[in-house]
DNA sequence: CTTTCGTAATCTGCATACAGTATACAGACT
DNA sequence: AGTCTGTATACTGTATGCAGATTACGAAAG
């Protein structure tokens, strides 16, 4: 008898591992950041959030070094951390550097997509536009979201899949207060770009998406031109932040 | 008398604060790998990285994080950490995005560029012909990352540039062992994308750009089918990494 | 001789403790 | 009154300790 394998790759993979402290962490903070429950260019001061989380304050150093590199958090050393407060013109950039991945993404996706992968872009279509029509900017947002996530997941670069990721959720949360909203438009062009991918239409898929994210772009600039106010990212904070905080803590 | 401020911005600035010992254990750990003194898919101890480098095990884990989300090594969830082991196609999909970056860096750069960022390009591409006639391998490369790096500087996006600097770092690492020298052509091209930047002839940088770092892709590729011998990444790690070291500690 | 199970050693994750440094407040001096 | 300086306090950086989990080794059974 040979050596009785076990029933390789069964459905459930690995038992679930506990997730550590410190990815919870970092979620929660994430969370608390995008929520506005921490302000930008508020300190964060470890033993506070440790208690608040009700962890030591280990996982906490390990989250913020997370967050540090992924944006979230500015670490100033032997300062400590600082709620990144994004400056107008690097949520500008961002999303010029999304537009020419994203870009490229989609002439990727153009020339390997299977019929299975049109139809998962379809179906997401579907599903937004039907959000559009019931007015459910929650659903809409969603499906905006995986929509674009799928066209990078076709696209067969897990490198440009990571940076990406990275990239669309600075760009979610500067987004959120200003509620980012092209509507049909913006569908109409997903419609197109799914065409041109399932074409094999790699230069039109290309620009499409270029164009796309583009004119996401400028209805950004556009909005923070109009009513800048609501806005109020990075309230001019002071340049040479106090760490210690200006009261004292109460109670 | 007004208050008599200090003589300000005076040559040297700012006291050396000094540097995070994260920070420097990330350095160290980072030229370890890089050097192959901890050969891609290696079991990383945490205790025994501390007692090789002289300090406790929470430098050493925080740097493990930052080298993980830089890609450097694997860190798996109550497993420990792995030295990165990148497959063949990993390298060819970090070359794609970077080919799209940089690309639109010269872009950026072609629209924005003064006469002071065209002589600094020029005088790289000089020092870079002048190692190349003196066979100088080392000043070629540093001369090459440094052109690179500035065209990236003058797109004038900072997420780019931070963006640009992580792939490059990797790139490099991957691309030591088979000592990449694309040479003479490698060279003309650079002066003819520093011509085409100074025109201010967006596309035309784009492409050059592009066809340049592409042409660097191909070589790659040629380098691994041709000559797969002496390249020896990744050596076939086994896919379930053993925790434990084979042999016990000596003594 | 091969397989299975138990035990011990090792490693990671998390918590706590300690030291050095920066900030803030108060008193002294001009 | 305004400015400077000394001291107390708060916070970060680093080290150490402990518990749970995982692996390796070896003895016992087939």
């Amino acid at each position: 008898m040979p050596p009785r394998e076990l029933p390789q790759q069964t459905g459930a993979r690995r038992i679930d591992r506990p997730v550590p402290l410190r990815e919870r962490v970092y979620q929660a903070m994430q969370e608390l950041i995008i929520s506005r429950q921490l302000a930008p260019g508020q300190h964060l001061v470890e033993s506070e959030l440790a208690e608040m989380l009700g962890v030591s304050r280990q996982p906490i150093r390990e989250a913020l070094q997370l967050l540090n590199t992924a944006g979230w958090v500015d670490l100033q050393p032997g300062y400590g951390a600082f709620v990144h407060a994004p400056a107008p013109e690097e949520v500008d950039q961002l999303l010029a550097v999304r537009a020419v991945l994203e870009s490229e993404s989609a002439r990727l996706a153009s020339t390997l997509v299977g019929t299975e992968g049109v139809d998962r872009l379809r179906k997401l279509c579907t599903e937004g536009e039907a959000a559009l029509d019931a007015d459910n900017t929650e659903g809409m947002v969603s499906a905006n979201a995986e929509l674009h996530r799928t066209v990078t997941e076709l696209s067969g670069n897990q490198v440009l899949m990571d940076f990406v990721a990275q990239i669309d959720s600075r760009v979610q949360w500067y987004f959120t207060p200003i509620a980012h909203v092209r509507g049909q438009e913006s569908w109409r062009e997903h419609a197109e770009l799914v065409d041109a991918i399932e074409r094999g239409d790699t230069e039109e898929a290309g620009r499409i998406m270029r164009e796309h994210t583009e004119r996401t772009r400028k209805a950004y600039q556009k909005q923070v031109e109009d009513g800048a106010e609501g806005t109020e990212h990075a309230e001019p904070q002071p340049q040479v932040r106090s760490r210690r905080r200006r009261t004292a803590r109460s109670q």
